[in-house]
DNA sequence: GTTAAAATTTTACGCGCGTAAAATTTTTTG
DNA sequence: CAAAAAATTTTACGCGCGTAAAATTTTAAC
């Protein structure tokens, strides 16, 4: 009966009727004791509703089984989603996730990495900043924590990278393009925050000399992660100057094309792949968003189930077998083409 | 010279010529100590960087720094955008947030406020998930731990209520629609998941009932938390009946909003308060991509601030106070009118 | 400069649990 | 049923810190 209050193990093994330690070595693995152990001890679990101090649990331990998740900018749509998948996954290795949110902001970010330290983590998912990342901090944290980076590729750092393959972004959606109708100019960010920017661009000038097109290329203005309303106003500053009205634009990412389409809107432009459209809009990332936008937005979308999947393989990897191969890999995986109605 | 290691408060101690009680005592409220002697620990802690064991600061704690923040559906950038508001309040007041969401579930929700129970906060800011709530589960936490509700209510459950007020939004958009052309037909989920839904649906019946208006209220299916996707399918089988093919529309949400947009776009019909348009479309939440809809929507704005620091506060009081009012409040915030181009 | 007040140091103990080593019991094997 | 193997119990210690009480030093007040 229920009467006693169970203060601590020592009480608990009392009304279990088992001895402390291997209560103890039950709450670290069930399956370490026998059978008939276990079941006298989940019988007295469902009787009082112990459960272990986890401070006093993790006070000795080099590790605890926490995960820490960080990503740049959690209001972000698309790394609520990458997030909420990644944790998905740590739970069900039986690790607890830390989510935490960078809020766009260096000191922000460093922050969470000195928070994370106090709590000794078994390891960290790690979406950077870029540009803005302090790389020195990022590297001593790795040195004392397992890291495995995702989303941007911070070069050296971490354990691993997973991520998606930009140039297999652009080249489909170039591809689709060019083959549909007339070629883009892509879209971007004069000083884009993120790698991955740098590496579209890149890919598609590369994709678009292969064609022996001229690969146009129009940068905006903006700074921070307002990306909707950077697009919109870069959009609107276009149109005053006669530019992006007609043909066929390719924007580095979802957030960007949200605002260009909200411009275009604004100005009656019509947006599609219809006869009597006045240009077409295609754009990378999938946004949870971009099937609701008018149009809806022709894309290419991330894997997000791999590179979730493969980033949190990846450091169970390295916070389990220790260090098998020395070597940092970068994995990235293709995009899917996702036809919509703007392009 | 940082030669030796700093294993823990002792060594540190030692280093900075202070005994342990005291660094204890300095880091527990740094002006608790002499400057002087606040000046040696800072120089040392400088040098070293050494930081206490959270675990074994904790470990004989009744209630720690911690502060759990709970949302329903953390993808949903209205709760994204006010968790983020309230997690800089909390880190203002000295505590450390923990964010989770109980991504629109009831067992992921139970499993949130166990865990966290574990982890002896010292209060809790919890938006339930509403009618999908297991209010017992939820009693039985605010029993152990200081709890206080935001965005939905629950009767009588946590120490206090901070939300927005419903008939405040719903009285403004239907002020503002009435008198500035025809009378809105209310659209909504069938069975809402919150219950904020519930009561904006009577406001709104009271609202037309006070103009001797016909309150009419179109109910679509659906369940779940995707409500875009919703209101999308929504909207167009209204279409393909004929029904919400013109006047006016007011949703009851600006998710349910964008979905509605969108299939209004994609029916070819014209939204807005100009000339030529077809219907008119408002609603409530001022979300943050409402800015970016096509037209971009009239709305009804919570004010994200009052409702962030008051639920703050009143945890705060809570948990510094006491019971200094045995009284469970409840305070609601009135909305703020946004108009754009969709009414 | 003396005294009272405040801050600090010393001393000492406890928290809840991990864990190692040795002793004991239970289970499995033949 | 005896012996070997496995699991459990006993015993004992340590972790890093909070904190209380008494002794001591420093600071502020006069």
């Amino acid at each position: 009966m229920p009467g006693e209050t169970i203060r601590n193990m020592e009480d608990f093994a009392a009304v279990s009727g088992i001895s402390r330690p291997t209560v103890s070595k039950y709450f670290n693995d069930p399956d370490s004791v026998r059978p008939r152990t276990r079941e006298r001890i989940e019988a007295a679990l469902d009787r009082y509703d112990y459960r272990p101090n986890i401070y006093a649990v993790n006070q000795n331990r080099q590790h605890t089984k926490n995960v820490g998740i960080v990503v740049p900018l959690l209001s972000d749509p698309f790394f609520t989603e990458i997030s909420r998948t990644i944790e998905a996954l740590v739970i069900a290795a039986g690790f607890r996730p830390i989510l935490l949110s960078s809020h766009g902001e260096q000191a922000q970010e460093n922050e969470n990495l000195e928070s994370l330290r106090a709590l000794k983590p078994a390891g960290v998912l790690f979406a950077p900043l870029g540009r803005a990342s302090d790389k020195s901090a990022i590297e001593t944290f790795s040195n004392h924590v397992p890291t495995v980076l995702f989303d941007s590729n911070l070069e050296g750092l971490g354990e691993a990278f997973i991520g998606s393959d930009n140039a297999s972004f652009v080249n489909q959606t170039v591809d689709y393009l060019c083959r549909s109708g007339s070629a883009p100019c892509f879209f971007e960010m004069a000083t884009p925050a993120n790698p991955n920017a740098n590496k579209r661009r890149a890919a598609f000038i590369e994709a678009m000399d292969r064609r022996d097109l001229d690969p146009r290329v129009h940068k905006i203005d903006g700074r921070g992660w307002a990306f909707e309303e950077i697009g919109r106003a870069g959009a609107h500053a276009a149109f005053d100057r006669g530019e992006l009205m007609s043909g066929t634009i390719l924007c580095s990412n979802d957030r960007l094309a949200i605002g260009f389409l909200a411009a275009a809107y604004e100005r009656g432009l019509r947006v599609g792949r219809t006869e009597g459209s006045d240009l077409r809009v295609a754009s990378h990332d999938d946004h949870p968003f971009s099937r609701f936008t008018c149009p809806s937005l022709t894309t290419a979308a991330h894997d997000y189930g791999a590179v979730a999947s493969h980033a949190v393989q990846a450091l169970l990897d390295v916070i389990e077998g220790g260090d098998l191969s020395n070597a940092r890999k970068e994995t990235v995986y293709p995009a899917r083409l996702v036809l919509r109605a703007s392009a």
